[in-house]
DNA sequence: GATATTAGTTAGCATGGCTAACGGATACCA
DNA sequence: TGGTATCCGTTAGCCATGCTAACTAATATC
């Protein structure tokens, strides 16, 4: 019992990460309109800042460019995504939002996060207030340099 | 605009949706001496609750009873759970934290969270508070029924 | 023009989620 | 007692995702 022990006590950073790990794995569950979390928030990203090269949406997304070129050549073959060369470096693939791609993320946004939502509308106010606040600081801690 | 639109307006819940998912591709890839983030939530669901079934375990962990066989093979492999059958019931694997496992969490819990406790000691103390009281809140999110 | 750098892809590996199908063990019921 | 049903866990097989290492093609540099 020393320690933070084998019974109860759990750091803070421990709770963030199970909490974190578990409602990523039911969220992974739930895709919205066939495309997977990734993908979704690959869509979200393209979405919010527009044509973007591949290597920006990677970073963006904070994982490795093949990993975005995998998720990327999908929503291709999906028709989410139209990708084009670069006219002034063809060596860069710019990527942007199909029509479809559009049309999913405004379904998606009713649907993908429906698990999230009804629940939410459950909670107290004051605790989606809490889950919001927390939603921006995880996001900053997560695109903190590792 | 009525809805959570297209262009700027996101939905709380997709918020949370993102950043959780962000959050949770950080924690992934830094494995807690040497298990992966699934190997190591089952661990601490272990030492948790004590000896308990692999049903049971996958149920807490809220994945497929595949799904759990197969990391907790690989944990049994690396030393760090027992198994044994249900001497009452012999379709039924009991599964426990081997001296090694209690070590791992032991030291992963100084380590594991390293990422996050550093940045959370960065951080400003209400919003520790704020991200503490969302992971309570996400477990409960996530360990609702479908 | 030769060389270096850069963007993205391909190849290969591992994990982890799922469902479907199967085996063994127990429970039940005639 | 014997046959069936049920239940636990495993195996098999699929797909997505993450990585690193190695390669190609294009651009930049000297």
């Amino acid at each position: 019992m020393t320690t933070a022990g084998t019974g109860g006590q759990v750091s803070a950073a421990s709770r963030l990460a199970m909490s974190v790990m578990r409602l990523e794995r039911r969220l992974r569950q739930r895709s919205a309109g066939g495309v997977t979390a990734s993908q979704y928030a690959a869509l979200v990203t393209i979405s919010k800042r527009g044509e973007l090269t591949l290597g920006e949406l990677a970073s963006a997304e904070g994982v490795a460019p093949p990993s975005m070129t995998r998720v990327a050549a999908n929503l291709e073959q999906a028709g989410l995504v139209n990708r084009r060369p670069d006219p002034l470096d063809r060596r860069v693939a710019l990527v942007a939002l199909s029509p479809q791609g559009a049309e999913l993320l405004r379904a998606a946004r009713s649907r993908r996060e429906l698990y999230l939502r009804e629940r939410l509308e459950a909670m107290a106010p004051e605790d989606v207030e809490v889950l919001d606040r927390a939603a921006e600081l995880m996001t900053r801690l997560a695109g903190e340099a590792p």
